[in-house]
DNA sequence: AGATTTAGTTAGAGGCTATCACGAAGGTTA
DNA sequence: TAACCTTCGTGATAGCCTCTAACTAAATCT
């Protein structure tokens, strides 16, 4: 259907097949976790052997650096879309949360355990800044309350050096890292399972933390 | 045979084997990551080949759930060290930042993301209701501040399921919880160097979260 | 001493990443 | 149409890994 000019047969076949072995990427992460995924396995699931899978990805490296990269895009369409609905900052976080729950291998690819000698791109720290935007947004748009905070006069000395130009207050900044580190603290070992066998539920305590974040409960 | 206390030299011997096994185990984990843990490469390091350290660990499982028990171990001494030293609750968070700091791996073989198989054994989870003791000892010290959370009616309602019998209120237990995902959120994200070329000290955020925790500035 | 338990070895199965050289298609051009 | 060139997929290979099995050598027990 799209007619794009430039697309060669090839260029869709090959699209194609790329895409077919993210998909089996994705499913084979969400069962066993980043760490257990395999060209191998994945070329065998698609009819083909082994090296053929080197013709469309430079390596296991590669393949997880787009999945990495994918999964930020992700996130950060979910939140454009919540800011977009006017969600302020209680949606961006039920966002969050759901983006989470969805798929918490794919969190963990983003947010977990860092693997060694892995480093990110520049343009996958383009789109977490895209994120981080979002949520200064939000939290741009929510009133100061108490006193400031040392770490604000800090924020605030620093420049927009994170920020990228972001017209918003020390103190909103100071909100949003909060909101960034406290959110993910009850994500991150609600996904990895730390909470089990302790009875309660999670979700009260994500909202519990998110009451304390925007100073008003939520709905 | 041997009476109660006494070691024959076969098992010092074969002690002596599983610690060395285990120190280098850390050293190649504090490099590459726990993913990265060969029994292979230990073994040579060693001066022995291959399968030889099958006869000290069942296999890799083994060998990192040992990692992951020690570990769990050395935190929770070292909590039990800030407890008897009566620094409170500030003092536990400094002990847990600078036990995390002082090998960010070790923290996230205990708080990073799961390993899919594996399940951890039984004393383990005893040690970690060990360390959630002594937080919660240090939140029940605490006096309590604002209104009643639902958080905190829900926890009430849950009877000691994971209290293990701790007498605190539910309103310390809110807390514990809140202390908990509040400061391994800063220090996960920081570890993780998710805060690289934002510019500010991290360490400023972690001191921010935890004056909210306390209702004080912190020292 | 002899018998037994244990430590370490090599060999091998089966998995993985990754490179290489080769044949077999596909698309392009004369 | 025929020749050409690019790309795809293959098998072979190297090197790493986990882990099992059979065998040798040493330490320990009786």
């Amino acid at each position: 259907m799209a007619e794009t000019g430039t697309t060669t047969p090839r260029e869709r076949y090959r699209a194609q097949v790329r895409a077919e072995v993210k998909e089996r990427a994705w499913e084979q992460i969400a069962t066993a976790g980043a760490s257990a995924l395999s060209l191998n396995a994945i070329a065998k699931q698609m009819g083909m052997s082994g090296p053929a899978l080197y013709r469309y990805f430079a390596g296991r490296d590669e393949l997880i650096t787009e999945l990495v990269r994918d999964a930020y895009r992700s996130l950060a369409d979910a939140f454009r879309a919540s800011s977009a609905a006017g969600g302020g900052l209680t949606g961006l976080a039920h966002t969050l949360r759901a983006w989470a729950l969805d798929d918490p291998h794919r969190y963990f690819l983003v947010y977990g355990t860092p693997v060694p000698g892995y480093h990110a791109p520049d343009d996958v720290t383009t789109i977490a800044s895209e994120i981080m935007t979002a949520l200064l947004d939000a939290c741009a748009d929510l009133p100061a309350d108490g006193p400031p905070s040392p770490l604000a006069a800090h924020l605030e000395g620093l420049g927009d050096q994170w920020t990228s130009g972001h017209p918003a207050p020390p103190a909103a900044l100071h909100r949003a890292l909060s909101c960034w580190t406290r959110l993910h603290g009850v994500l991150s070992l609600e996904l990895a399972g730390h909470f089990t066998g302790m009875g309660f539920d999670p979700e009260l305590l994500f909202a519990a933390e998110l009451t304390t974040l925007t100073g008003r409960p939520t709905d």
